[in-house]
DNA sequence: TTGACATATGCACATATATTCATATAATGA
DNA sequence: TCATTATATGAATATATGTGCATATGTCAA
């Protein structure tokens, strides 16, 4: 028996089934979670809620290794959540897309009303 | 010269560094957003947001096992995103927060706008 | 109580990923 | 040009995590 022999008790089943969000498309909704789901990056994110910053000021507040937070930013950053500004050596962050700041907000209350 | 010795360029960076969430919250916050950064969870929750399923019905939605599946559910469970009925044998699945719902429809809007 | 169906769970393995270390690139001022 | 500061990057390692396999638990019908 394979496993499209399965036999379904609800046939709302087979229309959900069909009516499911196409795989490159879910891929991308589950790499921004990805990218969302890390102290690090969440933590740039938070700060970088406040004001921008460059890569050394964030090293000092996340306490964290120069190597670390640029690692984390170049991911934040092909993720289209900041952009970056030059001045002269230093390179300021900033987030790059409304939505981040609302969605943050909502988990965030999302897991303090859960308590 | 040690990690305490690096100098801020901004003083807001001090500021903000004083304002981070603590590290647990925080840690909920992650936990949260990497429970939904998983193709089979995430599917499963699109799923249940249009209607309850039994264990087996999602099995036949989403194409995998029926322990992948079933191990899914328990991290959703644990997350408190899903909730149970059971009917005899068969027990259903359901969305148990609104603001999954919300949360999923913004990330999924946010990443249509950013094509 | 036995068999069939529905779901859960422990273990093992393979893959993904975050961080560190070392080093490279880039910009500035002397 | 050289030294210094700021940031980026590649490789290696350690850790986390999703899935399949086998099996356990639970429920009902006969």
């Amino acid at each position: 028996m394979s496993k499209n022999d399965i036999k379904i008790h609800d046939p709302k089943a087979q229309v959900v089934k069909d009516s499911l969000i196409k795989e490159d498309e879910l891929d991308d909704v589950t790499t921004f979670f990805k990218t969302m789901g890390d102290n690090t990056r969440l933590n740039i994110l938070i700060a970088l809620n406040h004001n921008e910053f460059c890569v050394n000021d964030l090293t000092y507040i996340l306490g964290l290794s120069q190597s670390a937070i640029s690692h984390a930013l170049m991911t934040l950053r092909g993720q289209k959540l900041v952009k970056t500004r030059r001045d002269g050596k230093i390179i300021y962050y900033s987030l790059d897309d409304d939505h981040v700041t609302t969605i943050l907000d909502m988990a965030l209350s999302h897991i303090k009303e859960r308590r």
